[in-house]
DNA sequence: GATAATCTTGACTAATTTGCTTGGGAATGT
DNA sequence: ACATTCCCAAGCAAATTAGTCAAGATTATC
């Protein structure tokens, strides 16, 4: 399990594929400009996430991704693995025989942590996300109520305390 | 929020810390050669681990480390971020106003999706962590009692299904 | 059929991070 | 004094990240 920007980024592109469900297949130049992210970057990152069948590709003019599942069926976990290529060689790598029982001990307990991370993340699912970000989307405005307010900060509205996957 | 191999290293190397504790101060050069990590590294990432109060040390001859609270005090979420540096610039990184309220929602997602995993693994304690394997422990010595078999796989016992933090 | 939009692929590169080395200190128990 | 340990900073090779560039392949539309 590595979590690093990279994974951000395919999150982050999955949300947005996400959030446009509806309108055809999107393009990633779209999510480049969108998103802030290059659009040869996100090809690579696409690449493998099509792989992995998170999305589905239509070539030609009119083109672009879509979802490859249910927005509600993809989780987070999936999304990063997919990109992560998760070389994790844990030195002893399976052997469990490195040198004396006590290195193979705390080995297992980091794969093990890392699963539990894993399986965490592997709750959360895109469509979990929108909905959490739907709620807040409203309370902004209710808050803001048709203002432009370029140096608000609007952290407070964002405090990260509930439960988002309910786990 | 960042989880690399670093990370590992540094939860590893408190993980060691943990079981010696009652030993008196553990020196760099044991925990180096236990785990497998060069020395200089490990000084680098406790020179970090200090700073967060996360150990303490003493100098000269049979000084060391040791945890700087109980195992119960202290969580997996704290170590890794002692070590990461965490510079998680989100491009707009608290500006909230990048480009379009679009942007910024997707952004949003992002960080609070990573509070959300910063906050599990700060429910994880060493302790939560040791007493998970003490549990192991003795089910792989009754398994396997005073026998060496360097071939076997005990990866069978090692399932990771068992909800560890209990979160 | 020509054309343009779009995905697809591969090679290459710059910047950053990781993991580690080297070389010096500073503190302190014996 | 001396050996042991923590402390600290500079530097460096390998890997990864993030991105560019260039060439295709597919297909809707004119």
């Amino acid at each position: 399990m590595k979590l690093t920007t990279k994974g951000r980024y395919a999150v982050t592109a999955m949300l947005d594929l996400s959030l446009h469900y509806g309108e055809g297949p999107i393009t990633l130049a779209d999510i480049a400009q969108r998103q802030g992210i290059s659009l040869s970057y996100l090809e690579q990152l696409f690449s493998r996430l099509r792989k992995k069948s998170l999305v589905a590709s239509v070539r030609g003019p009119g083109g672009g991704y879509s979802l490859g599942r249910g927005a509600d069926e993809i989780f987070v976990g999936e999304v990063i693995s997919a990109v992560d290529e998760n070389i994790d060689t844990t030195r002893c790598n399976g052997a469990h025989n490195c040198q004396n029982n006590e290195r193979c001990l705390t080995h297992d307990l980091w794969s093990d942590l890392s699963n539990q991370i894993y399986g965490y993340l592997n709750k959360i699912s895109l469509q979990d996300l929108m909905d959490r970000q739907a709620v807040r989307e409203v309370a902004d405005r209710q808050d803001h109520p048709n203002q432009e307010q370029p140096g608000l900060d609007v952290s407070s509205l964002v405090d990260g305390s509930g439960d988002l996957a309910g786990a």
